[in-house]
DNA sequence: ATACTCTACTAATACGATTTAGTAACACGG
DNA sequence: CCGTGTTACTAAATCGTATTAGTAGAGTAT
């Protein structure tokens, strides 16, 4: 139940180190333009240890009006585990530059988003990172725009913001390329029914390999279902039984790849050797514990929250210019292809 | 590229008003013990609302000696999905408060840990949080000892950090008890082989149900194997090949829950009419997945964040007592019981 | 001896708020 | 008319640091 006695401060220090604040300053500082001797930069290191002191961090951005602050808002936080890999990204390229991380999760209530907003740029926050968990169309709140921001996983229609998304053409052509590669010519395409960005882009990839590697377009190799294993189950049955049916299969996501799974289980066909599979989003817990493994294209998460962070980095505290930038998808491969 | 301009102070707000800075504080912060006028208070309001003006929250910190700034220091961030919502829990209980968190995750890295810690009291942060992403004895460092802290979801051996952490002993038992009122009475256990809080709690709620409903404890019916798929696979094998194979089989997690349907299924076992089978954790993604959906325990990672800095709160910058906290973890009914 | 430079510091101010200690103007009781 | 209170404010100090503008003393050149 004790309190908390005052830390020391800089006064503290001088004084047993017999010498004035400025001069403390200065060597913590380590302005060596102000030429302190050796000896008395001794002294004062000394006292420093001696009294434990550590700097105000509040005094100090108070006078030099910059915190070492970042703000990160983000809609959700974990809807998928990896999503969350965006955080660590930024915090670790914050951590870099000896910078701390002021995280709030909205829960995509535009209230607390205005007062998030609100509380960070009192907190003197040098710039602020506005996130959602899965890649799509925002709007940020006006405030926003009197300080420097990146959008990260999303982007506002007009391009006004910059922003770094994940480069969902690639990763489709990607995954396309490398059932291409592996020798498949007759691939389907499981895509998610939703009206998102990942939706749309990975099926471009998916028709760019194509086009690259001169095969056809069949659009009754095509289609549609909910995102999760049940979609992947009903699409791969539909597909099967076609009269060509595909001897590979790119799944929007690992849930619907489950779902492929079971599907082909049930009928009977091998994976890779009957129909090879490939998935999307690398959930490790589907991904990796599927028999066999499952390939597929991860999305570049932690890659991209360290772009934000790095990108607001060299501008310094100047506003950035509207890049809209793509962090290409890797491909992780296992065993179904 | 333009740069930022200075935002507005209270003395900007106070010449706009005409009045002195003084009362401009007094307005801002509701002070009306120092009687101000209905007509200058919205004289000050007009202004402030004019020049959107914001409080400096690091001349405020300043001053008054106090951030709004919790400080929590993870291991490791996200290495499964839910752990996260102790962030979660931990940022909306603040938000409540009107405090922001800090959040920082070491990788484990014993010389990130005490920086962190450095760099949160150097902001002035009221207390720190010191979180593990599974439940386990750590060593915080010490510098913590200088400032009101809590961990989350760990304990120092020595019990002088108050702590909160969630509670096995009641889960194992819960989850047993479930089986024992579906009608089980051989009941098998699958725990986990790591030295682990988790490993020896949730068998001691195990035996401690047993023991209340008058069953008897059957060591054949204990096995243990890697808290993965693979363990419960193996688990469950060895215990159906047994003489008097069990009816219902607790899991050590929702993994090796997974394994066992896999092996119960290649046995021809039907789930829950053959043998019931009950999961630790709610991995959502399994869980909710498998067939029959999986019934399972919670661990109660968003209570146990609140719990944390509700706790803190309760006792504003003094010190909290080494309360060893324990939080409940609910039952999460689906289809396998 | 004078002027100038260089070294090694220090005094004082400013950052933007909160808070303490006033004070001017007016009312009111005796 | 004096003393006391109340109302509605304001001036100034303060928090802990960074920075600007000095300054005292030694050395060096002329």
């Amino acid at each position: 139940m004790t309190t908390r006695e005052r830390p020391p401060t800089m006064h503290d220090v001088a004084e047993r180190a017999a010498v004035s604040q400025t001069t403390v300053s200065f060597v913590i500082n380590g302005r060596d333009d102000y030429n302190i001797s050796d000896e008395t930069k001794e002294r004062v290191w000394a006292a420093v240890r001696e009294l434990n002191y550590r700097p105000n961090a509040m005094a100090r951005g108070l006078r030099s009006n910059k915190s070492q602050l970042i703000g990160l808002i983000s809609d959700e936080i974990a809807t998928t585990v990896y999503a969350v890999q965006m955080v660590l990204g930024a915090q670790d390229a914050a951590w870099e530059q000896d910078k701390l991380l002021l995280v709030v999760s909205t829960g995509g209530n535009e209230e607390i988003k205005n007062r998030a907003v609100r509380i960070m740029l009192e907190h003197q926050v040098s710039s602020i990172i506005y996130a959602t968990m899965f890649h799509r169309p925002a709007r940020p709140p006006a405030a926003l725009r009197t300080i420097p921001c990146v959008m990260l996983d999303c982007y506002d229609q007009e391009h006004t913001f910059p922003s770094v998304v994940p480069n969902e053409v690639q990763g489709g052509r990607t995954a396309t390329e490398t059932l291409i590669q592996a020798g498949h010519r007759r691939i389907a395409f499981i895509n998610n029914v939703d009206p998102i960005p990942a939706t749309f882009g990975r099926f471009a990839g998916y028709r760019e390999a194509l086009a690259l590697h001169g095969l056809p377009y069949d659009d009754s190799l095509v289609v549609h279902a909910s995102s999760d294993s049940g979609g992947g189950y009903l699409g791969a049955m539909t597909l099967m039984q076609l009269p060509a049916p595909p001897t590979a299969i790119f799944c929007f996501n690992d849930a619907m790849a489950m779902g492929a799974y079971d599907a082909l289980r049930k009928l009977g066909r091998a994976i890779p050797d009957d129909v090879a599979v490939i998935g999307f989003d690398n959930i490790e817990l589907i991904a990796a514990h599927l028999y066999p493994p499952l390939t597929t294209v991860r999305l570049p998460h932690y890659e991209m929250g360290q772009w934000a962070v790095n990108f607001l980095a060299e501008h310094g505290d100047t506003f950035p210019p509207p890049v809209q930038h793509r962090v290409d998808c890797p491909l992780i491969s296992r065993a179904s292809v």
